[in-house]
DNA sequence: CAAGTGGGTTTAAATTTGCAACGGAGTGTA
DNA sequence: TACACTCCGTTGCAAATTTAAACCCACTTG
């Protein structure tokens, strides 16, 4: 595999299309079978057959046989795709902060406290919680992620 | 505004296409104007001026002029935009745990300590880091984010 | 004045998507 | 036995998006 130049764009490579997020996020949730899938998206089934296929090949998803004559498929997370979910947290974060007016479709709680969760970003070293601006960006030869004092509007 | 079902389709409507998060990352590492993000990207430049617009009436991006005759502008995060910078960050890692062969392209690092940041999931009450089997998903009617015992491959 | 730069718009071709129908291998019902 | 129904796709085609490339405008620089 050839040198990576952004992480971003390799995830997005994998997973950054339309509709295979939300495919992620049922799996997530446990809905796990073509049909259910598409019923719940109402995904094209052509779509959804590629994507799932997409999915396997970069073993972010396996399938695991339930039935057979004819055999039939649950589809579901290996680590790699469980690995995903603080991207997912992230993303349903914001919109929930900024198109819920308070008032979040789904709630994520720790099983034990049944208190929310939260996706932050923290220091390795300190373990501090990190605002945006106090973030510094180091590679070949591109500029701060927040070049001083113009970074926000 | 109508009640949102689903936070992270509200997010991926948004953001969610081929390019503009691309977009988003260039604005936080301070590539801000038109030109600079096209040749950096090679988006094509009608879909660059459309994604920027689209992220301008989100509210996500404003433009500041730097020059007047003719009018000349700096595409900057607003708050909001700003926000999303846990869910690049998220994204970021997956890259680089699944895709860069322990060699990160970029590196974010907390400005004061020169250490790496890290985006993690935790319990609001507690503290603790969280797995994704710890969580509980809850909202109208739909099942556990990992019904028990199944969820993993 | 000619060439270059920044920030787009237009146009036509290539690609992706969505829809609906079809198929095959069972199961359930009468 | 016949008929409908489920699950999981595949196929064909029309519609929508994306792309590349050319074009345009208003300066700025040499």
């Amino acid at each position: 595999m050839s040198k990576v130049t952004c992480s971003i764009s390799a995830t997005l490579d994998v997973v950054g299309d339309r509709w295979t997020l939300l495919i992620l996020r049922n799996l997530f949730r446990g809905v796990r079978r073509f049909e259910r899938i598409q019923k719940d998206l109402g995904i094209a089934r052509n779509l959804l057959a590629d994507r799932l296929q997409r999915l396997n090949a970069n073993e972010i998803i396996i399938r695991v046989p339930y039935q057979d004559h004819p055999v039939r498929y649950d589809y579901r997370l290996t680590p790699k795709g469980l690995d995903l979910s603080s991207a997912l947290i992230a993303l349903m974060q914001w919109g929930d902060q900024w198109y819920a007016n308070g008032d979040p479709p789904t709630l994520l709680t720790h099983a034990k406290c049944k208190t929310p969760v939260k996706n932050v970003v923290i220091c390795s070293d300190c373990g501090l919680h990190i605002q945006p601006k106090e973030i510094r960006s180091q590679s070949g030869m591109e500029e701060s992620i927040n070049s001083p004092k113009v970074g926000l509007v």
